[in-house]
DNA sequence: TTAACATATAAATGAATGTTAATATGTTCA
DNA sequence: TGAACATATTAACATTCATTTATATGTTAA
């Protein structure tokens, strides 16, 4: 009869690492950008590059982390390849840490 | 008379530089580690440091970096300098990343 | 096959990061 | 004061990382 209560965090401790790789997946401007760019649904390459302004090395580059890290996945079509958001929750995560950090902001002034 | 659905990730590109910065604040293993020792509430640097195992150093250096981006409080008694978790949210995301890399990872084989 | 296009990869570079060892700063108490 | 302790800082190092430039791979269509 255990309340659910009592378990406050649970088994976090054993998953530490894969955590910090995701964060650290999340942790750049660039790939934010791309990440929020396939939202909507598959995008080739080439399509967010030009919604995105970056350079396509630089793309293909965060593109190859975001999918070692199984954030988005990759379809080929023709010469196209599309990207799309693995699992919607991260927009949620994203969230989360969006309300977080401008909480913390407003009562402090600057990183 | 906008619909709510339309509106799907409200002004999280306005975000994502301290965003970022807070990921990567999440980004090492380690400092998740000093993170969740300190959720049960202040702990001094030192009391820390034989929790963890980690050489001093290597704790008050991560430290600054959480106090840095403001994830953690500071309270200075005596020769002590006690630490603790400036908002109990980040908890709540680290959670949401767990779940969420698990079952990543139980659908793939690895990162 | 070749030309044109889409994407990936490689090499190079500068900057940031995690860690260790050594030292400095700051506090308390005798 | 000075000794003992708690914590922070510095310097040095190896490693990782984001970015750019150049080149390679792969696909389609003529």
């Amino acid at each position: 009869m255990p309340h659910p209560k009592t378990i406050t965090v649970p088994r976090l401790n054993d998953h530490l690492n894969p955590i910090a790789i995701l964060a650290k997946s999340l942790a750049d401007e660039n790939r934010l950008r791309i990440l929020l760019c396939v939202i909507g649904g598959k995008k080739s390459v080439s399509q967010i590059v030009e919604d995105l302004k970056l350079s396509q090395p630089l793309v293909s580059h965060h593109l190859k982390e975001l999918k070692r890290t199984l954030l988005v996945n990759i379809e080929r079509r023709g010469p196209f390849i599309y990207y799309e958001i693995a699992d919607k929750r991260i927009i949620n995560i994203l969230k989360h840490l969006d309300e977080l950090v401008t909480d913390l902001l407003s009562k402090r002034k600057s990183f």
